[in-house]
DNA sequence: TTTGTTGCAAAAATTTTGCATTGTT
DNA sequence: AACAATGCAAAATTTTTGCAACAAA
């Protein structure tokens, strides 16, 4: 069965060809683990990989990703904290978040209406639009999970706390 | 006369009384630079403010930005590189960023309509609303002034470059 | 074969923290 | 006087790099 993932080996099969880079067990690995999360830290696949397949070394994870990220399979996302975050982004376009402040939850969502009128702020500033991050931040109502999923009780990032 | 300047000080002390914190010459200084600048890096800040005044330690300069932070007059934010900087966002409200991945040129807008989506779309997944964050990426069709504003080769992120 | 990749450890870069001293309320 | 903030240097984090051994084209 083609499954997607079957379709960004073979994207990444042919831009690594396109660059005269190859194509490693070690970069097969990453991918088949990224594309199995959202948004996950260079270290947390690290070691989500170590627990399933051979080890491999922290820094070929960075060297993966941001290879991915140049490939335009990846692109990298800050939420809040400072850890750096990786998405695939290649068959998700529409890759918008919606962060919870307590809970840290995160939802995704798309909304193309919001496309389009980014489409006309680029257009109306003299860009053309490649790409774009779009984080809402607040307290989802889901009072229930709410507090029970408190991993990190996430520092609020600029909300007025009056 | 009463600046802009005067109104962030205000809402400083009483942030700062409210929770029996000191409003000290240091986080003045951090305060009128911090204002003078957009999305300013920690680091860039401590320069700037070497020049000028006395010199304040850089963890201070963090602790202050991070404090603003937290008193709703200032935001973290992330543009593409790995390098945390700092908006004024008290009086900005829409404060969305169109960013060029050859020049990186940052440019500010703001659109009410897609204000408004953004609060539906947060409304319909459960969420009360506090903040947003959002970035367009492209290029700018300045060919004067892109290739010669050319600071850091911003490496693309996620962008095919097919 | 040739050229790119990995692993490891060391190095960079960025941000936070401990603690004695100093400043604000 | 009490309590918080600063400065400095040390520590903690996160990410990158150099280089020899190894693997893919």
């Amino acid at each position: 069965m083609a499954t997607e993932v079957d379709t960004e080996i073979t994207h990444l099969k042919n831009q690594l060809a396109q660059r005269h880079l190859k194509l490693t067990r070690q970069r097969e690995i990453v991918l088949d683990a990224f594309l199995k999360n959202d948004h996950i830290t260079a270290e947390a696949l690290y070691q989500q990989i170590a627990k399933t397949n051979a080890h491999l070394g922290l820094a070929t994870i960075y060297r993966t990703l941001n290879l991915l990220c140049e490939l335009g399979i990846g692109q990298e996302r800050h939420f809040g904290d400072n850890k750096t975050t990786f998405d695939n982004v290649l068959h998700k376009k529409h890759h918008d978040h919606l962060i919870c402040y307590k809970c840290g939850k995160i939802v995704e969502f798309e909304c193309s209406e919001i496309e389009k009128l980014q489409e006309e702020m680029a257009d109306k500033h003299g860009f053309i639009l490649q790409n774009h991050k779009l984080e809402l931040y607040g307290y989802c109502k889901d009072i229930e999970n709410c507090e029970k999923s408190i991993t990190t009780p996430t520092p609020a990032v600029g909300v007025p706390t009056s």
